[in-house]
DNA sequence: TTTATAATCAACTGATCTGTTGATTGTCAA
DNA sequence: TTGACAATCAACAGATCAGTTGATTATAAA
């Protein structure tokens, strides 16, 4: 990656021209990877294009909660959609994606210690795991609490 | 970077053994990074340590508020406190952050095109803003809706 | 034409988020 | 001892989120 310097630099320049744009952005494509099935949902698309009902087939949940899903990706740009009749397909788009690998990059020189740095951070869930475990939860497929 | 390869191959290694525990942290660390307040913190963070008053400083919005956001951060493993007396001393621990980074840059492979990519993200925030740009914001330094 | 299918829309519910104000805890200093 | 200060806790309000079920739209097929 002998680019990323003059390729950080060349984002930079390019976000000041529209710096609220950006944020927004930013705040969309990093919610958006905040859920699992999302998260889950951008991994199968990055081999390649889906239905909805196809990427909605191995959950759980309705077909009106992936669409929404969907829509959610959508809006943070990080998937396109073509409909064509009554299908619709998707595909994915790694420009925010970009973005967001590029703004959390600039930690990078932290990372001499990643393995310890992440160790401890599983290792502290493990611990909240372990102190107060719930009995039940409240409803299937709810996000965590804490 | 030579060493990436084999560093995110030690990390799925690693993540095996508490899948729970992984996807849990990058639900809290993703959800984290998706507000600019919070993110601006972190920005801050990374020239050093700082009081919970000084990081709130800057901002708007109440200490209390401030204080959330950084339990939040906290949860999220991305920050450590440290209280000696009535003063809570802050500093950053980029451990989830790589995590993010190993997550996001799967998708590395797909960035040749960048450029494009972003520069879309952007132009297409920028005709939404213009199609529907709201009046008036309702409330101070409030999400915006889309 | 009628029927089945893909996908979204609409309305509702319960939980969570983010801010507020007021009270509280604990430490430092006059 | 008393008062100021750092920080958090607690309770509330308004908005958003994520799921549900039922209706709707639009196309494909019988």
């Amino acid at each position: 990656m002998t680019t990323t310097s003059a390729t950080i630099r060349f984002i930079d320049t390019e976000l000041a021209s529209a710096p609220d744009a950006h944020e927004e952005l930013l705040n969309r494509a990093f919610f958006a990877l905040s859920d699992p099935v999302r998260r889950t949902i951008l991994e199968r698309l990055g081999e390649g294009a889906f239905l909805v009902s196809e990427l909605a087939a191995p959950f759980d949940i309705s077909l009106q909660a992936i669409s929404r899903h969907i829509q959610v990706l959508v809006r943070a740009g990080l998937v396109q959609q073509a409909r064509t009749g009554r299908i619709s397909t998707c595909s994915l788009d790694v420009g925010p994606m970009f973005a967001a690998s590029v703004w959390v990059n600039r930690y990078s020189k932290y990372w001499q210690n990643q393995f310890d740095a992440l160790a401890a951070g599983l290792a502290r869930l493990d611990k909240e795991a372990t102190r107060h475990r719930p009995t039940q939860r409240k409803k299937a497929n709810r996000k965590e609490r804490r």
